[in-house]
DNA sequence: CTAATTTAATTCACTGGTGAAATATGAGTT
DNA sequence: AACTCATATTTCACCAGTGAATTAAATTAG
């Protein structure tokens, strides 16, 4: 496989390219948009493979993880769709490896039997703990070089990102609502 | 769907809650290593919504710009695996899709009668030349508020983080060849 | 020159993820 | 209470992407 380096090298001299065909396109704003999806892409890519020994997937490990950090270690899988960014198909797809794998369960909810509730198994707890120390020297090493100021840079301008893409589709010309 | 905000709030909590269990995890790296995977991954959810009007995805779309950019519209099916980090399997299917539409061509070459030689077609030009435009105001609006220095500072810390993935495998230790 | 190895692309079987429809429960209305 | 309407989850059929095996051509070794 190409390194990432090269990848991007080649990207900006093919944005280059086109920019000279079709000027009126934000050049800038498309070499940083490419580069977010290739460096989250092979980010993604790093940490299945991370994951890979284990037998699990990024989307089961991730379902996993939010309910390990819940104080009570419950949601649903709607909750569960919406943080994970998940449909609720893949969602119960999801639900049904971990509970076959005994590291959650599925049950009736009391208040509302439409929903199921899930909760992490002291198995899933000891999985977690087990899976992730070893993932630590990875995570640290992938922002090597990244001064304090970096890092907090790094994380405003992401998040200022999000956002933004929370706003893009609403409001397309802005304008102050008349009082 | 939950906002992006929201998932990112909810993030910040959640590691926050982990960290004091594992007080080991490097946090703030795990925290920017989240960020960026969120974004990522919304980033790639709108591109391929925008993309969804012209009925093709976003593998299509990234190989046919490639082609596009190249000063003489061609590739290989190999090449086009590297810079679009796609499997061959995948890129078989893609150019399967590409030539059904008439959007690229598909030939042997001459020098080396394994390799196939892909090229764009007039017809695939002009589905760009129509296809880009509307996509740079979503462009140009998800860096709404980005300052020039943000836009360098973003793009200088992209290509670190990438380099940085790029060596990660190797040389866990990067101790000097004995020489 | 022939045999063994390597490289390029494809095919096949499978995993992961999505949209639309089905099922079931809850909530609001008259 | 009966009738909508909305919500939560699951099922089904399909699209996208991957690893292993296959085919064919080029390169290297003997």
């Amino acid at each position: 496989m190409a390194r990432l380096g090269d990848c991007i090298a080649m990207m900006d001299e093919g944005i280059g390219r086109v920019s000279q065909v079709i000027p009126d396109m934000p050049a800038a704003e498309a070499r940083l948009t490419r580069l977010l999806l290739m460096v989250g892409h092979t980010f993604d890519e790093a940490v299945e493979q991370a994951l890979r020994p284990n037998k699990i997937n990024h989307s089961d490990f991730l379902t996993l993880m939010i309910l390990y950090s819940r104080p009570d270690g419950s949601s649903t899988p709607g909750e569960l769709c919406e943080y994970t960014s998940q449909g609720a198909t893949n969602m119960t797809r999801i639900a049904n490896a971990l509970v076959k794998r005994g590291l959650i369960t599925r049950g009736a909810s009391e208040e509302d039997r439409r929903r199921v509730v899930i909760r992490i198994t002291p198995s899933g707890r000891r999985f977690v703990q087990k899976l992730l120390p070893p993932l630590f020297p990875r995570v640290s090493a992938a922002f090597a070089g990244f001064s304090d100021a970096d890092k907090r840079h790094f994380s405003r301008l992401l998040r200022k990102l999000a956002d933004n893409l929370d706003h893009l589709d609403e409001s397309p010309s802005p304008v102050k609502k008349q009082p």
